[in-house]
DNA sequence: TGTTTTTCCAAAGCC
DNA sequence: TGGAAAAACA
């Protein structure tokens, strides 16, 4: 063997090829007709869906732009993007990769004015749809007490998730809402965006759909254009996005969908997990290729997440394997209240820091958001170091969208809610009463705010306070438009935020916020930076809501199960298994067995999101709405499989330890369960008075804390431990060890010795 | 218009 | 309970 010849091609597995298994590699190569491939949690989906793009690419089957590969979220398209990159050799340019709202977007802005829009349209965000149907609301007068926007807004959404514009809403799909106005105002509403020259989400699907339907020469064009589709996470799809999918793969018929029914967890936005059950029936013909081989979790996590699931009606499924050895069992615990939940999945946390594992392959994943604060107190005390992901982000943020406003006016003067946020901000005078009187102008002559603005300032109308202001205001967006043409819009960006007056606002607001938002802003500008001119950058804010990642090596991560899904954990907390609340009571209320099924998925992405570890938490007690009630373990647990599960339940929490599979008398299992017996607090939480077996109480209530002299060493719930630095009566200024230096009332604070 | 008080409400959150 | 929005007040 003198040669092994590495470079011969002939009978030779391309490279790419070489690390898939068998279905994997079946999944990449099945280029022709609909391929499904169904591909359970931590099969390797990600390395299937860019091995098949790279070798589409390589073998010259497609050139770029006959590929279109949709994902639902920026941050995927980034990694296919990356990842394909890496495989080829080379970044891949003039291929169609993105979200589906940014390729409909781009299809829109070629056609838009078949659907009565100019190219230059703007894409609302929620605010501004709410903004705008609140003022629907109020012109229909409707009551918006009984009737409130968001509500209308959620109809709308879903109308617009099914793929039903107004004169295709049926009967029977209409909604109670406003005494069987819901039609009308969706009807108005579609009227008023086309009046902004805006349209929301859900019509960028829409609208194209729309266009390819009613101009075949068009849809025609695009239909052989794309030689071959690829979908993500294909049972998160709605209605919407499968018609939309559907005609464009008409005539090529090489779609292939990879996606894993038991991990849709978006019912309620739209998604229709029908899409994925039905897919064998809408492409005749289609392979479907399972993956099953599991790479991340461990046999024991694996078993209970699959006993979970079986649980299950409606799926198509699966059977995941592995061949790793023997880990640990799934360890589930029930506590006696929510705190005490908390100090035990820090203990754990710390526990296993001492070992050596790092703080980032950690995560504790919850139901809903609100649950985080618990376990946020909880490590601060301990000085953990946590991330909470998914918090509000960057561009959501309410100084960014002022910012962004102003732009926006700047950009394009019709638009009207821009406008209408900044109007008074800052403060001018400009009241609401001046506001309406706007509207009432632009309605009755037909033009924007802006241009209503500036012809009431012509006339006597206004007392002259307010004219001035305005007029002051409508100047400075002509001066801002005239200096935009030759300026760089990053430094017409500093002005205009400089001239207005709206860093000031921020400097001289006194808030702990108001640093933190200054930053934002520099960001901001910083941000445009990368993109051409204004309109490029405003564009991409609007498709591209999103948060820089912070850092997380070095921190715990806390988030909803929701914004857990394609991650992956050594070790993950799963804290708060009980009846209501996993699942969640509205849930089962709203969409009954189906929302049950939905809440099981849930549980089922959290349990494989473990490569190693899980735990499992339940509380006996826990405060919801300020009201102590009991709970009930969630049936959930009941459905892990014993064997694979070990019990760790404290004693006297659920009476003795378990038996058979129940945890107690507390048990209950008749579908949706009744409301928990609610109690009133009885200042301490539920255990005041009582005493329980293997649980210390807390201390009664400290006496108030008189007279901290600076230099004392005190302890606060939520920021842990700190040094007087100063007092006055019962107010003191706290350096804490890990908050910072903050104003406390002595009442919220305890001497450090007896935390 | 700006500030204080009252009331209301409570799931998940992609683009 | 606690935060946001609306209503009442100055």
């Amino acid at each position: 063997m003198s040669e092994p010849a590495p470079l011969a091609r002939t009978d030779h597995v391309e490279p790419y090829l070489k690390g898939l298994n068998p279905p994997q590699r079946e999944a990449v190569l099945a280029l022709d007709g609909p391929v499904l491939v169904l591909a359970g949690a931590g099969t390797g989906k990600t390395r299937v869906l860019t091995t098949r793009l790279a070798h589409l690419l390589i073998t010259g089957r497609a050139r770029p732009w006959e590929l279109l590969a949709v994902t639902f979220t920026n941050k995927a398209a980034r990694e296919m993007k990356d990842r394909v990159a890496a495989l080829v050799g080379r970044p891949v340019e003039g291929w169609w990769l993105g979200t589906f709202h940014s390729l409909a977007a781009r299809v829109l802005r070629s056609h838009a004015e078949l659907v009565g829009l100019k190219p230059s349209f703007t894409i609302l965000d929620t605010d501004d749809q709410i903004r705008l149907l609140k003022q629907l609301l109020q012109s229909e007068q409707v009551d918006e007490k009984r009737w409130p926007a968001r509500a209308l807004l959620g109809v709308i959404e879903r109308w617009k998730d099914r793929g039903l514009a107004p004169d295709k809403v049926t009967a029977t799909e209409d909604v109670e809402f406003a005494g069987g106005r819901a039609l009308a105002l969706y009807r108005e509403y579609q009227d008023r965006l086309r009046t902004l020259n805006a349209c929301d989400f859900g019509d960028l699907l829409l609208h194209t759909i729309t266009i390819f339907t009613q101009n075949a020469e068009i849809l025609a064009q695009y239909q052989r254009k794309f030689r071959y589709l690829l979908v993500d996470e294909y049972q998160d799809t709605n209605v919407a996005q499968y018609l939309w999918l559907r005609l464009l793969a008409r005539e090529h018929r090489n779609i292939c969908c990879v996606g894993d029914d038991d991990q849709s967890i978006y019912g309620w936005r739209g998604a229709e997990v029908g899409n994925i059950l039905r897919f064998e029936r809408d492409f005749p013909g289609a392979q479907v290729i399972r993956l099953e081989r599991n790479y991340r979790s461990t046999p024991h996590i694996l078993a209970a997440a699959s006993g979970l699931i079986a649980h299950n009606e409606g799926r198509l499924g699966k059977t995941l394997w592995t061949e790793e050895s023997e880990g640990e069992k799934v360890t589930l615990r029930g506590v006696w209240d929510g705190e005490e939940e908390a100090r035990l999945v820090g203990d754990e946390i710390e526990a296993l820091q001492r070992k050596g594992v790092p703080l980032g392959a950690i995560a504790v994943l919850v139901r809903a958001g609100f649950q985080t604060r618990e376990f946020e107190e909880r490590f601060i005390t301990l000085g953990l170091p946590y991330r909470v992901v998914g918090g509000p982000r960057f561009y959501e943020r309410q100084e960014i969208r002022d910012a962004l406003a102003y732009l926006r006016v700047v950009q394009s003067p019709d638009d009207d809610l821009a406008f209408e946020r900044i109007v008074n901000l800052p403060r001018r005078g400009i009241g609401n009463a001046t506001v309406r009187l706007l509207h009432g102008v632009g309605r009755s002559q037909g033009v924007p705010l802006t241009e209503a603005a500036r012809r009431l300032t012509q006339t006597d109308e206004l007392k002259p306070n307010v004219r001035r202001a305005l007029a002051g205001l409508i100047g400075d967006f002509d001066r801002w438009r005239s200096m935009s043409m030759g300026m760089r819009h990053t430094e017409l960006a500093e002005t205009i935020l400089d001239e207005s007056g709206y860093t000031m606002m921020w400097q001289a607001d006194r808030t702990p916020e108001a640093p933190g938002r200054l930053e934002n802003l520099k960001e901001l500008v910083n941000a445009m930076e990368e993109f051409e001119n204004l309109s490029g950058f405003l564009e991409h804010v609007s498709l591209v809501m999103e948060n820089a990642e912070a850092d997380s090596r070095e921190m715990v991560s806390l988030m909803t199960l929701h914004s857990a899904k394609g991650l992956e954990f050594d070790t993950v907390f799963l804290p708060g298994w009980e009846q209501g609340l996993f699942p969640n009571q509205r849930a089962l209320e709203e969409t009954g067995v189906a929302g049950l099924e939905e809440e099981r998925r849930l549980a089922y992405v959290g349990l494989t999101r473990a490569k190693r570890k899980v735990w499992v938490t339940f509380a006996a007690n826990r405060r919801v709405h300020g009201l102590w009630q009991t709970s009930v373990p969630s049936r959930f647990v009941e459905e892990l499989p014993r064997e694979h599960i070990e019990m760790a339940s404290q004693q006297g929490v659920y009476g003795s330890a378990p038996r058979g599979n129940h945890w107690g008398p507390l048990w209950s299992d008749t579908g949706p369960l009744a409301r928990p017996t609610r109690h009133r607090s009885e200042r301490r939480g539920p255990g005041a008075g009582l005493t329980i077996e293997g649980e210390a109480l807390r201390l009664p209530d400290e006496p108030g804390a008189r007279g901290f002299a600076a230099g004392a060493r005190v302890f606060h719930q939520k920021f842990g431990y700190g040094t007087v630095t100063a007092s006055e009566g019962d107010k003191l200024d706290i350096a804490f060890d890990k908050a910072g230096s903050k104003k406390v009332l002595a009442p919220f604070v305890i001497p450090a010795e007896r935390a």
